[in-house]
RNA sequence: GCGCGGUUGGUCUAGUGGUAGGACAUAAGCUUCCCAAGCUUAUAGCCCGGGUUCAAUUCCCGGACCGCGCACCA
């Protein structure tokens, strides 16, 4: 079976059973947008709980939920308004789509031609007769397209207040930030999550959910001081990954490195601690909500590659069609979104920092006496002070004799210096305002979807018969488990409704079919990946016991109707395996 | 956005200038009963717009959408 061939039957599969299918399709449908079916929707929510689970409550980080539109200033200051443009031109001969700014740097002077105005690159373009790089044909007089990826809106009537739908979930956190850390008590570090939907206007949205316009993000922004400890990364040390590192990359022969999580970091393979223990965590999550770990590994960012805001920056990939795609990324975005959003908006976005011992500094300073200086240098009196202040700081000697000399707009002045109150204190200092750094684990949780109905796909034959199942982890399967009366008869099917109301009434999803025949009916479970399934049957009525069938081996095993939510509970939980009850 | 290919019930697919057939699925009934059994019946389809034609699901043009390649993916 090869790997297109499972892409074709799961895309098949999952609109036929309700996983996810092409949105709005009874108006012809529309690129890039997808809605997820009964259990599509099922799925995702229990892969966010887990998320959120582990990124969120095990690490001990705040969740939020910030809006998806955001004003313009917001993206002006983060640099989506400019990096996130790009000026294409087609060519007339071959049809090759070109960025127009890469054209002009590549055969001209100009080093920043992203910055320029369109009608600007068209001239450029027109006077040095630039040719398309792939076929040499001229581009002078072809339009240049300015194209944006965020969606753009108004906020309210009217053009006055542009907005647009945020193309990450980030920026909901970066732009919270002086609050949010008023909420973590000042203290770094600190970690906030986010769960949501972003949208970018795809040029070309590809290969199913993979490449979508509106897409749901798992982010957790780690707030870290930057001349802090790392974390405590002893509980991922020993977790081993699969590494494909720049180093690698750019080997002709280059591999992928089996190490673990403590040794890359003793190696320096992995820089940054955050980013390290990052992985390691995520390493563990993936394989617990059923990514193959076989088909999954750590890509580092080349150099070229990374984003505008990252200093270092490792995918998350998953091999799906025999490609690797990216499912996360840990990127470590220094105090770039800090310190655009503080000069965007004059806010402090700054922890202080408290020294473990105060210090203690002399400093110089100047306390003038307005009824003197006000009367003898009248409109000038305040630029005297200043001057006043600014000596003091620089030049204290200056104030050792009677008189100090400063320097107005190049006269001299001389002022007595018991009239500048100048002093020489000590002055306890506590700490200093620090700029946080950034480290931002992002995950994908559409693609990580994709990922784990690809890697749960299976075809095997039972009896002889050709079985489809989809082996999902328990934790994150739509439905734990169906309840079937072996046949259509009124004490079974009354049974069986008994059964589903104590097993929903024990927290467990449940499904109820009493159509076709029992093998059927499995069937039906496998291929949505259910995995038990309860049969009642006639002896059920005397004895008191179901037959509970595991999905991947068919195999079947006796429970007391008294026990059974409690051990399909224990099985969901991994607390018990199946193999012991039989 | 460019190029190539495609679009027929819920899904997969056959076929045609005179509006369509199958398989699976679904529903009802009979029968059977622990792994997709059988029989009967039912529901349900030619992506959209324009053109050519007496007549277009079919031919032509445009569009939307899907797949692949290029470009793009901050």
């Amino acid at each position: 079976m090869s790997e297109e061939a499972t892409s074709r039957k799961l895309t098949e599969l999952a609109k036929r059973r309700g996983y996810f299918f092409q949105s709005s399709s009874v108006y012809g449908g529309v690129g890039g947008f997808y809605t997820f079916g009964p259990q599509g929707a099922s799925l995702k929510g229990h892969l966010e709980d887990a998320w959120r689970e582990r990124f969120s409550v095990q690490e001990g980080n705040m969740e939020i939920d910030a809006p998806t539109i955001m004003p313009e200033p917001v993206f002006e200051s983060s640099g989506h308004l400019d990096t996130f443009d790009d000026m294409l031109v087609d060519c007339p001969e071959c049809g090759e789509s070109h960025r127009a700014d890469h054209v002009v740097e590549d055969a001209t002077d100009h080093e920043d031609a992203e910055g320029l105005p369109i009608p600007e690159v068209e001239a450029i373009i027109a006077e040095y007769e630039l040719v398309c790089p792939s076929c040499g044909a001229g581009l002078a007089g072809q339009a240049v397209d300015d194209f944006n990826l965020m969606f753009a809106t108004n906020i309210g009537p009217g053009d006055a207040q542009p907005g647009y739908m945020r193309p990450e979930t980030a920026q909901g956190i970066f732009v919270e930030f002086p609050r949010l850390k008023a909420y973590a008590r000042n203290t770094l570090p600190f970690g906030v999550t986010q769960i949501g939907r972003a949208y970018r206007n795809e040029i070309s949205p590809r290969r199913s959910i993979i490449r979508t316009r509106e897409f749901t993000q798992a982010e957790l922004e780690q707030f870290v001081d930057p001349a802090g400890e790392g974390p405590d990364c002893s509980s991922v040390a020993d977790v081993p990954v699969r590494l494909y590192p720049i180093a690698e990359q750019q080997e002709d022969d280059g591999e992928i490195v089996e190490t673990t999580i403590g040794a890359a970091l003793e190696d320096g393979v992995i820089a940054d601690p955050w980013i390290a223990y990052y992985l390691g965590v995520a390493r563990e999550w993936y394989e617990t909500v059923g990514v193959d770990m076989d088909r999954f590994r750590f890509r580092q960012h080349l150099p070229g590659e990374r984003s505008h805001y990252a200093s270092d920056c490792w995918d998350a990939e998953s091999e799906i069609d025999g490609h690797w795609i990216e499912i996360a990324g840990f990127a470590h975005r220094g105090d770039y979104d800090l310190s655009k959003h503080a000069e965007g908006s004059g806010e402090r976005f700054t922890v202080f920092r408290q020294y473990d011992e105060p210090q203690i500094v002399e400093r110089a300073t100047v306390d003038p006496d307005m009824s003197y200086l006000g009367p003898e240098f009248g409109g000038d009196a305040g630029a005297v002070v200043g001057a006043l202040e600014d000596l003091a700081a620089t030049d204290r000697s200056a104030f050792d004799g009677e008189v100090v000399e400063i320097d107005l707009e190049g006269e001299t002045h001389a002022i007595p210096v018991e009239h500048t109150g100048f002093s020489v204190d000590e002055e306890t200092i506590a700490g200093e305002h620090v700029t946080p750094h950034v480290i931002e684990p992002s995950f994908g949780v559409d693609r990580l979807l994709y990922t784990v109905l690809h890697h749960a796909y299976r075809e095997d034959e039972v009896d002889g018969e050709a079985r489809t199942y989809l082996a999902l982890e328990p934790e994150v399967a739509p439905t734990f488990v169906g309840v079937f009366p072996l046949q259509g008869d009124a004490a079974l099917e009354a049974q069986a409704r008994d059964i589903v109301a104590g097993l929903r009434a024990a927290g467990l999803a449940v499904t109820y079919d009493d159509s076709g025949n029992i093998g059927r009916r499995y069937r039906r479970q496998d291929e949505v990946g259910t995995p038990f399934c309860v049969t009642v049957d006639y002896e059920s009525l005397e004895d008191e016991a179901v037959t509970v069938r595991e999905r991947d081996s068919t195999a079947q095993a006796r429970i007391p109707i008294a026990d059974l939510a409690e051990t399909l509970t224990a099985l969901r939980a991994g607390e018990r395996s199946f193999a012991e009850l039989e």
